[in-house]
RNA sequence: GGGUCGAUGGCAGAGUGGUCAAUUGCUCCUGGCUGUAAACCAGGCGACUUCGGUCUACGGCGGUUCGAAUCCGUCUCGGCCCA
């Protein structure tokens, strides 16, 4: 495949989405030569789900992939079991090697929804990394300073609230800038968040007589309820969600982060997003905001199905019956009839536990066709067959009753 | 290795023999308000329950006591200082 060097598509990678790139200048000319270029993204497996902040990166690589670069997908396979505390403001456990082979699985895939895996080079810095010394370690790390490792603004201020900061934590930027001696990357994308890591690939690969690789950072989006998207917090938007789930997600974003969404999780041109936002209504971005993401990451069906269900929901506020989610009443041998509401809300994790269910109805916040449970353990009968329970704000199921 | 302080619910952080399922703040949840969200207001926030209660929980284990998050011993882990 023949490199593109198109200097219009070159600027559009170098921006959309992008927070800083080092060495821009050098890199620009790179890309304008028609080499092809060895780009990395490293992403360690700690957690089972991918989610669009992941993604940000993940689209930045697929810009590369469709200029015609050689683009690798590491899975950091050695590197997540030490942890990255990078983004964190605690240290991060290590992980045993049985979490991280169970995350491997589904990141590969996840990772295929977004760039073309036949052609990317997918790689595992165990492969590597385990095969160190500490003979080599020690060369690696004589390239640093603990004084610049102390600078980095996370490590800074837990030395200062009195936190434990591990020795282990030191390797991680060793660990990956070694990396990039490994791949030869000539480009590596991470997070802003990264850069001290990011940079530290530069160093050894001087070190190790490479030339040093240019450095693209995103940005890193904020979550959905406007705080940092993490998956601790439980505001991500993941790349496994159904479509009614992202949607649904993205309906209830605050306003002031949708224009984030569409520059940093798609890739629908300025002009197009220009457009959109002419209209003032904020719901209406919104639609076409998990219209365009939706189609992402599940076809251009379900983003037709969601939209016009989104719009059912949330603007005309008349959605169908038949339209809303179907759940089986289950049997409660227990109780020798059906189950109860708090049952069902747990069994669907609409409720953590039959005394937070209980709260919930005792609250006023679960309703069956529109009235509101009463106290006490409303007991399912086969009369509510097709009833609509609604849990909360977001939470609307039809029930079901199978005799 | 020595000294010293400390470990409490998702987080922060009170409590220092019974009135403690544990003050308070944040997060969170529910209701109200709103086009959604936010903000704001109100309530809630261990589990189970026949709604009388019952059980589990203040780093682990053991002890003192009628009774322990609180006292003692020991172990594990952390901060700070010294070497």
């Amino acid at each position: 495949m023949t490199i593109n060097t198109d200097p219009q598509k070159i600027d559009q990678l170098l921006t959309r989405g992008v927070d800083e790139v080092i060495d821009a200048k050098n890199l620009r000319n790179k890309l304008l030569s028609g080499k092809k270029l060895r780009v990395k993204l490293g992403i360690d497996p700690t957690s089972p789900d991918l989610h669009l902040g992941r993604a940000v990166p993940l689209l930045k690589l697929r810009d590369f992939q469709e200029l015609g670069h050689q683009i690798i997908f590491l899975v950091g396979n050695a590197t997540g079991v030490i942890g990255d505390s990078s983004d964190k403001d605690a240290e991060r456990p290590m992980l045993t090697h049985e979490d991280v082979k169970e995350n491997m699985k589904k990141y590969v895939e996840q990772a295929g929804k977004i760039i073309d895996l036949d052609k990317a080079e997918i790689r595992y810095n165990a492969d590597w990394l385990n095969k160190l010394g500490y003979n080599e370690i020690g060369h690696h790390a004589d390239a640093f300073s603990l004084h610049e490792f102390l600078q980095r603004d996370n490590i800074k201020k837990r030395l200062d609230a009195g936190k434990r900061v591990s020795l282990r934590e030191l390797l991680y930027p060793l660990m990956q800038g070694y990396d990039s001696i490994a791949l030869e990357a000539d480009v590596e994308i991470g997070g802003t968040d990264q850069r001290f890591n990011l940079l530290a690939g530069r160093v050894l690969q001087e070190q190790a007589g490479q030339e040093a690789q240019d450095i693209v950072m995103g940005n890193i989006i904020i979550g959905t309820d406007g705080r940092k998207m993490s998956s601790s917090w439980g505001n991500t938007i993941k790349l496994t969600d159904t479509p009614r789930d992202m949607g649904e997600k993205i309906m209830n974003m605050p306003d002031d982060i949708v224009p984030v969404y569409f520059e940093n999780c798609t890739r629908m041109p300025q002009e197009l997003i220009d457009e959109v936002f002419r209209d003032a209504d904020p719901r209406y971005h919104k639609l076409i905001l998990a219209g365009v993401i939706v189609n992402f990451y599940h076809g251009e069906s379900a983003a037709c199905d969601i939209k016009d269900y989104l719009q059912k929901k949330f603007v005309d506020k008349n959605l169908d019956v038949s339209e809303i989610e179907e759940v089986e009443i289950h049997k409660c041998e227990r109780l020798d009839s059906l189950e109860t509401v708090s049952i069902l809300m747990v069994r669907k994790g609409y409720a953590t536990s039959k005394s937070d269910a209980q709260r919930k109805i005792e609250q006023g916040g679960v309703k069956l066709d529109g009235i509101n449970v009463s106290h006490g353990t409303k007991i399912l009968s086969e009369d509510d067959d097709g009833k609509v329970l609604t849990v909360g704000k977001k939470i609307q199921i039809r029930l079901k009753c199978t005799k």
